[in-house]
DNA sequence: TGAAATTAATTAGGAAGCTAACTATAATCT
DNA sequence: AGATTATAGTTAGCTTCCTAATTAATTTCA
């Protein structure tokens, strides 16, 4: 949400810290612009993926079908790892299939479980988002030294462990 | 996008790095590993303020506003502090009217402009929200030592420097 | 001054996320 | 075995985000 630009200035800030006292302004600062840094950096990628007729969660769920031995899982454990929920998993799958990038069959061990597929042309999608894609990681996380690399890694763990503090 | 608890394992690596000789893994991990962070705190707190009946495309509005010296703002302006587009800042400020914590007046300057102001209403809700969401990002942020955090904030102006590498 | 260009806001239509409710199938437990 | 409970997937309805097109008002400039 937060602009970098427009971080807020003495004047504004006095006039939150003094209305609400538990503010604290370095901290809020480093939080806004983390989520701020992120959004941006993950907006970035949708543009990148949209040139190609993607977004984040679809080509998530062509890279976690690549991940398996037979390119094939189910719509609840596609949900689970990707972290978002069935219903949504559903919406994504149903616009995959559409593009004939995955297909569905129904599980003859389970029949009320349904088997996602990575088609060719599925895997064909991927080879050409790859490549480029990994090429604007490694420029992006180049700016960082190997030791920033690390203390980010550090920081991203103690703020996961915190996870849980607005529930 | 990425769920840390299944960083994809050795074999699976391989697969990956045998087909796109330019993925760099640890890189990749950085990369993924940010974003899902950050994505987990963004829904966090948009747990915590929905249990205030917002979320932070609203809430955000709110504090955008209260910024101002009369509480009052441009839809064009606030679209551009908040990072949305103009059309998304509509629909945000068509639900806080319908909740009656913004009105909207038209400029007599410039009867092309609307003036959206906070309501009394509306800076009752900052205020019901803000100290809880200050303590909280307080218990968040000092998970990290001042050492920490000032490196974390060294680390995000570096990536946001790079934020184009996806244009 | 009057046509053209710009600007502000909205509408329309779509994607991706959510929860809650529903259907169908499978598993459990008297 | 039959009733209950649990699980897999989908549907319905909502929010928040987008782009492109539209409407209305202002500004520019020939």
């Amino acid at each position: 949400m937060l602009e970098l630009k427009d971080l807020p200035d003495a004047h504004i800030l006095k006039k939150f810290a003094d209305r609400y006292p538990d503010a604290d302004i370095d901290r809020v600062i480093q939080f806004l612009t983390f989520l701020r840094v992120a959004t941006d950096l993950s907006n970035g990628l949708d543009r990148y993926l949209a040139a190609h007729a993607l977004l984040q969660g679809r080509w998530w769920v062509l890279v976690l079908l690549m991940r398996e031995e037979d390119s094939c899982s189910s719509p609840s454990r596609l949900a689970e790892k990707a972290g978002v929920s069935r219903a949504t998993m559903t919406g994504l799958i149903d616009g995959l299939q559409r593009d004939k990038l995955v297909s569905r069959m129904v599980s003859f061990k389970d029949r009320r479980q349904m088997l996602v597929k990575l088609t060719s042309k599925g895997q064909a999608k991927l080879d050409e988002v790859m490549p480029e894609y990994y090429r604007r990681v490694r420029q992006l996380m180049t700016a960082l030294s190997d030791e920033e690399g690390d203390m980010l890694m550090q920081i991203l763990m103690k703020l996961n462990q915190q996870a849980q503090v607005f529930d």
